[in-house]
DNA sequence: AATCCGGGGCT
DNA sequence: AGCCCAGGATT
């Protein structure tokens, strides 16, 4: 056995944490504490996974749970599409496999919600197969103590990584190798200031060795800030002073479907997001809408470092477009009649009559 | 290979 | 503000 395979089950028998389902075999238990801790800090999931084994002792429970019990369950973790997954899962084996988990990494990883981590996890550790688990641990592990300088969410690091993780594996206890290895570096080789002088791989690091610590692992940077816009149409009533306003919606998912009022943009005004979510008006109408506020905030949160957002107005006439194509007349547009009316197409013309189309996307 | 999904803690 | 976390799915 490698040497630092035999220092981190040391480590690890002095210094693991007891966390509930590190007593078990039940695959399902630890199917459901991988699936939890993906992108999850311990202390953050913890409370989620008592929770969840409570409600659901056994996969039989969960395969017959409610789906929006579930996601109730759910509220506050992030990622909801694990908790849609994880019941999607649950009800294939007990209908498909008769309530019994496969117990190889290939069959496991076939499954919605199981990748090549949480594949390797499982077989590891409740059926003792011989696969090496990397995680963002491991990984910051192995980077620094074979000194690699790839990326590590580039596919060659990961390849070389990967390749190091095997290497190091125990084979006659990998379960208790992959939760050594991920615990050291949860808790000893952790991302920032690390306890070097006191680590008992200090010698065989080649980070520590070379002074690379604080520069190891390596992570591709994110590509340059992209100008996205958002277009806004503002319909304008011939015989009217009222006018309204579309916020288009976003195939990619990712703008406000609605209609407000909103008379005072001129046309063809340009401004950043974080401008117009300041403007007097527009404060107005995402006090009214509380999930525009939510969409916006977490819009920001999540790409504002990599994306310039600009919004642009623009006008058309009312009997031009706000026609009733069912009861042919013209109405307001309101929330139950907006189906009726063309103004995803329009934008498109619009877009393409001002030679826009394509542009910031 | 890049991007999205989320909330929270850390520096 | 930016980075990171016991990743996976999608394009």
């Amino acid at each position: 056995m490698h040497v630092i395979t035999r220092f981190l089950r040391f480590w690890y028998l002095q210094n693991k944490r007891d966390l509930p389902w590190r007593n078990t075999d039940d695959p399902y238990a630890i199917w459901i504490a991988e699936v939890i801790f993906q992108q999850t800090r311990i202390n953050q999931g913890i409370s989620y996974y008592r929770k969840f084994m409570g409600a659901f002792p056994h996969i039989q429970s969960l395969a017959m749970a409610d789906e929006q019990k579930v996601l109730k369950l759910w509220q506050g973790l992030g990622y909801y599409s694990r908790a849609h997954n994880l019941l999607h899962t649950a009800r294939e084996i007990v209908s498909v496999y008769q309530g019994v988990f496969p117990t190889d990494y290939q069959r496991l990883k076939l499954l919605k919600g199981i990748g090549p981590y949480t594949a390797a996890a499982i077989a590891s550790i409740a059926f003792n197969q011989p696969c090496a688990a990397v995680d963002g641990n491991v990984a910051r592990v192995i980077a620094r103590l074979y000194g690699i300088r790839d990326p590590m969410n580039s596919t060659k690091g990961k390849k070389k990584i990967q390749t190091m993780a095997e290497a190091l594996l125990d084979n006659n206890d990998p379960g208790l190798h992959n939760q050594a290895i991920m615990e050291f570096g949860a808790l000893h080789c952790v991302p920032l200031n690390p306890d070097c002088l006191n680590c008992g791989l200090k010698l065989y690091c080649v980070a520590f060795q070379n002074d690379l610590v604080d520069t190891l692992p390596v992570r591709v940077k994110r590509s340059k800030p992209k100008i996205r816009w958002f277009h806004y149409l503002v319909c304008c009533y011939r015989h009217n002073e009222a006018t309204q306003v579309l916020l288009q919606q976003r195939l990619a998912g990712d703008i406000w479907n609605g209609l407000y009022e909103f008379p005072l943009i001129e046309a063809d005004t340009e401004m950043e997001l974080t401008t117009l979510v300041e403007h007097p008006v527009f404060k107005q109408i995402i006090q009214d809408k509380q999930y525009v506020i939510k969409r916006v905030s977490g819009q920001y949160k999540h790409q504002l470092s990599h994306q310039k957002l600009l919004v642009r107005f623009f006008h058309i006439e009312f009997d031009e477009v706000c026609y009733n194509s069912k009861e042919n007349h013209v109405s307001l547009i309101n929330e139950s009649n907006l189906n009726d009316y063309p103004f995803p197409r329009l934008i498109d013309r619009y877009l393409t009559e001002m030679g826009l189309s394509g542009k910031g996307y």
